[in-house]
RNA sequence: CGGGGCGUGGCGCAGUCCGGUUAGCGCACCUGCUUUGGGAGCAGGGGGCCGCAGGUUCGAAUCCUGCCGCCCCGACCA
C-alpha cells in the first residue's frame, strides 16, 4: 500500500490530485491555474502525441505553427465563436515595462499600450482560417489538411491539474476542403483516429457520439465527440472533432474556384486533444497503489530492481541486468536498470509502483543461483518466479496481455455502468446511487436537456453514433424519440 | 463574483481560544555505524523574517486593524 496516498474509495478527488503530486507528473506553478508538467508527466504525455502525431500523419496531415496571439478583431468575426471564448480571453494590451516611479519594482508603462489588443489563443480557428484566405484560390489548393501542436490558453474559474489547467497542451488540426461530404468525411475519420488512439494506445475504450446543440463547439455546425468513462462513475470528454461547414469561410471570406470555374465558400474541420487526456489516463487506469500505465504509453515498460549486499553482487548482477536488457531492446522494449544505492529495494518496489511501470523484475543472487528472475506485473500486483531462459520471449507477451487487460478492465467496467433508464425517477435513483452513462430517450429540445441538467448536473454527453435506432418516449415530456442518447455527470 | 477554510523549516501539521523560558512534532535532508528479496534501525546534526504592514503590551505565532496570497464548494469549461 501507498504511503500518504488517500483511497480512491474513500475520496476520488484527493485521490486524484495527490496521485499527479506523488506519481511526479505535475504540480501547480506560481501561476495561478496554471500547471508545471513535470519530466514523468511530459515523457508520457510525449509518447502520446508521437503515436498520435504518427496517426496524423498517415492520414495525410502535415504540421505548421501559427501564432500565440490573435488580434482582437479576428475573435469577433463568427458570431457563435466569440460568443463562446469572449468570457474566458487573456487579453495582451501593453507591450512595456517600466520602474516604478514611486518604489520597486516595474509597473506597465501607460505609453506603451497597444492599438488592438491581442488575445492569447483559446483556440486557433481564426488566425487559421484568416491565413488561408491567402492560401486558397483553387480546388487544386484543396483539400488542406494541417495540425499544429500548441498551447492554448482559456481563462477557467477552478482549475484541477491535467483536467482543467488556464494553459493547456493540445493538438489542433484544421483541415479545408472542397464539399461539404469531404468535410464530414474528414471530421469522422479524425474521430476514428482518437477512437483508435484512446482505445489501442490509452487502454480506454470510448463512445462515439454527436454534441446536442447546447454542448456543441462555438462555431461547429456539427461537434463529434469520443466519452469515457471514470471510476468514479463520471464521464470525460476525451476528444472532439467539428464539422465547421462555411462559417468560419464565411467569416474570414475563404472561396475558390470549384471546376466549373464558380465561386464557393470552402468547407471546414478543426479537431483537438488535450493534456487532459493525460486526466483520463490516470483515472481510468489507476489504483490505490499509484498510476498504472498501458505499456503502450509507459516510458519505462520494465524496471530491474538488483538486490544485492556488497558491490561484488551488484556487479554481477548488474552484468546479468546488462544481458536481460539488451535482448529486451532488441525487441523494442524500454528498460531501465535502477542500481542506486541510495535507496532500497522496498523502497524502489513501492516508488514503480507509484509511477505505474507495467513490469518490475528483481533480480538477487537466489535468481543468479537458479537462473530465474522475480517479475511483478503492475496491472494484477501478481509476481511470478521464471526462469531466465527466454525472459524476453515471456516480457513481450506479458506487455501486451498488460495492455489488453487494461483495456478489457475498464471495458468491463464501463459497460457495467450504462444503465438503461424509462423513467425520470429511474435516471435520478440511477444517477444517485450508480453513476455513469444513463441511455435514455430524449424529445430533442433544448428545454428538456436544461431542465435535466439543473434538476440532476447530468448532461447528455452524446447521441450516439452507431446506437441502434429504438423508438420511444421521452423520460421528462413523453414525446416521441427515436434514439436513446447518453447522460452523465461529467468532468 | 457569492459561500466556507487556511497561511508556522522543503512537505504535512500542532501550538493561537486563555499573550510569558531557547516555537515543537512527523516526513524529507546531512554525518556515522549496522542493514538491504516490500517504503530499514540506532545515534548525532543542520535548517524558521510564525503571509505582509501597522497597533496594544514589560512581553505577540497568540490580542486588534488593514492588506496580500492560497485552497475547497457554486456559476463557466477541453
Amino acid at each position: 500500500m501507498s504511503k500518504g496516498l488517500p483511497k480512491m474509495e474513500d475520496d476520488y478527488s484527493s485521490w486524484y490530485n495527490e496521485l499527479v503530486k506523488k506519481a511526479d507528473l505535475a504540480e501547480n506553478s506560481a501561476v495561478r491555474g496554471c500547471m508545471i508538467v513535470k519530466p514523468y508527466g511530459f515523457s508520457i504525455w510525449e509518447k502520446m502525441q508521437s503515436a498520435i502525431d504518427k496517426m496524423f500523419k498517415e492520414t495525410g496531415h502535415t504540421n505548421a505553427y501559427f501564432p500565440l496571439f490573435i488580434p482582437k478583431s479576428f475573435l469577433s468575426k463568427e458570431a457563435d465563436h466569440v460568443e463562446g471564448f469572449a468570457k474566458e480571453c487573456a487579453v495582451v494590451t501593453h507591450y512595456r515595462l517600466k520602474n516604478d516611479e514611486n518604489g520597486q519594482g516595474v509597473v506597465v508603462d501607460p505609453e506603451a499600450r497597444l492599438e488592438e489588443e491581442l488575445i492569447v489563443r483559446p483556440t486557433s480557428e481564426t488566425v487559421i482560417w484568416s491565413t488561408y484566405k491567402n492560401w486558397i484560390q483553387s480546388y487544386r489548393d484543396l483539400p488542406l489538411l494541417i495540425n499544429q501542436w500548441a498551447n492554448v490558453v482559456r481563462w477557467e474559474m477552478r482549475t484541477r491539474l491535467f483536467l482543467r489547467t488556464t494553459e493547456f497542451l493540445w493538438q489542433e488540426g484544421h483541415t479545408a476542403h472542397a464539399t461539404e461530404q469531404e468535410a464530414i468525411e474528414e471530421a469522422s475519420k479524425m474521430l476514428e483516429v482518437y477512437t483508435d488512439f484512446a482505445e489501442n494506445f490509452m487502454a480506454v475504450p470510448v463512445i462515439k457520439g454527436v454534441k446536442t446543440e447546447s454542448e456543441r463547439f462555438a462555431g461547429a455546425v456539427d461537434t463529434y465527440c469520443i466519452e469515457a468513462l471514470m471510476q468514479d462513475g463520471k464521464a470525460l470528454q476525451a476528444g472532439t472533432s467539428h464539422f465547421l461547414g462555411q462559417n468560419f469561410a464565411k467569416a474570414f471570406d475563404v472561396k475558390f474556384s470549384n471546376k466549373d470555374g464558380a465561386l464557393d465558400y470552402v468547407w471546414g474541420t478543426s479537431w483537438g486533444v488535450t493534456t487532459r487526456l493525460m486526466g483520463a489516463l490516470i483515472m481510468v487506469h489507476s489504483d490505490n497503489n499509484g498510476l498504472v500505465l498501458p505499456p503502450k504509453l509507459a516510458p519505462d515498460q520494465v524496471v530491474i530492481v538488483p538486490i544485492f549486499k556488497n558491490d561484488d553482487q551488484l556487479k554481477a548482477l548488474s552484468e546479468k541486468a546488462g544481458q536481460i536488457m539488451e535482448k529486451l531492446r532488441d525487441r523494442g522494449i524500454t528498460v531501465k536498470l535502477d542500481d542506486r544505492t541510495t535507496h532500497k529495494p522496498g523502497w524502489k518496489f513501492a516508488e514503480y509502483e507509484l509511477k505505474g511501470v507495467p513490469l518490475r523484475i528483481a533480480l538477487g543472487p537466489r535468481d543468479l543461483e537458479n537462473n530465474t528472475v522475480e517479475l511483478a506485473r503492475r496491472d494484477t500486483l501478481t509476481k511470478e518466479v521464471v526462469p531466465m531462459d527466454g525472459i524476453d520471449e515471456h516480457i513481450q507477451n506479458l506487455l501486451e496481455d498488460i495492455q489488453n487487460n487494461l483495456f478489457e478492465k475498464a471495458r468491463t467496467y464501463r459497460d457495467q455502468h450504462i444503465t438503461r433508464v424509462e423513467t425520470y425517477q429511474d435516471f435520478k435513483d440511477t444517477l444517485e446511487e450508480k453513476g455513469g452513462f444513463i441511455l435514455a430517450h430524449w424529445d430533442g429540445t433544448a428545454e428538456t436537456e436544461q431542465k435535466i441538467k439543473e434538476e440532476t448536473k447530468a448532461t447528455i454527453r452524446c447521441i450516439p453514433l452507431d446506437g441502434e435506432m429504438e423508438s420511444g418516449k421521452c423520460i421528462i415530456s413523453g414525446k416521441p424519440s427515436k434514439q436513446r442518447v447518453y447522460f452523465a455527470k461529467a468532468y
